[in-house]
DNA sequence: ATAGGAGTTCCAGTGACTGGAAGGTCAATA
DNA sequence: TATTGACCTTCCAGTCACTGGAACTCCTAT
């Protein structure tokens, strides 16, 4: 397989491939032209790469998942503690985006939104209070 | 004020002040020894920026309400609209975060997390469909 | 022969900082 | 007065995960 068909069946763009293998995360084979030759193991594993980046692992999470993966003395409880502790990083952002969407839609709310210069969203981000937001 | 005091106050760490000196979003002056002299001006605008960030404004939504809180003649409607686009994407990032959430949350209900191999959260990133995630 | 659609490499840019090196300045103390 | 230590300066490089673009080669079909 060239890179446009890996790139096409595993929903992988060609450059992000290009940029994996510079990484060391996959290693195609190279045809006698110098294209890159990709065997089923490396579409399968752009597959799992791709499905792990989709879920918002990063590339080095990626990099452990797949040596678990290969790994027959692995243990389920490693790929749960990745897992977890990725779940709770996502926890984290979402709180924090709840945060800021609550105090900003309540703004957003509050402004007129009209011809008017008055503004409570601009009032909010004046406040002349030292270090409030930190 | 030095760029340390004003770090303090406003809660902006000095390294990041002095990126925004550089790409123009504060402009401090300059004491004879070669050190930035910030104004209660610059203060205020870096406690604004804080703000600002703070609730996930990217920099350049900063420079245009910075712009907008320096002109008598804005509108409230323009202010009120570049925060309804920011809200939009906050509400974009939870609901991409939150389905993340909710089938990693499953996958590792699933994952018994013990000493053995088998693991459903692998089991999920492997599966052999073509292009299922993009 | 030529056109086009593949593929290749390499370099630079993204956003918003952050770390670190190498050095200059200032206030207080021994 | 010398020195310590805290503070300041600039500049360069790195982060993360790509993405765009230039300049080039290669393959296939007409």
């Amino acid at each position: 397989m060239n890179i446009g068909d890996v790139a096409e069946r595993s929903g992988v763009p060609a450059k992000t491939i290009r940029y994996y293998e510079d990484i060391g995360l996959v290693t195609p084979l190279r045809a006698a032209n110098g294209y890159r030759s990709f065997r089923e193991i490396d579409f399968h594993k752009l597959a799992f790469i791709g499905r792990a980046r989709a879920l918002g692992f990063t590339i080095e999470d990626c990099r452990t998942l797949l040596a678990l993966y290969n790994d027959d003395n692995r243990e389920s409880a490693q790929v749960k503690a990745v897992a977890e502790v990725h779940l709770r990083q996502i926890d984290e952002k979402i709180s924090k985006l709840m945060s800021m969407k609550e105090t900003l839609s309540s703004l957003v709310h509050q402004c007129a939104g009209d011809h008017r210069p008055d503004c409570p969203i601009l009032a909010d981000l004046s406040v002349v209070d030292d270090a409030t937001f930190s």
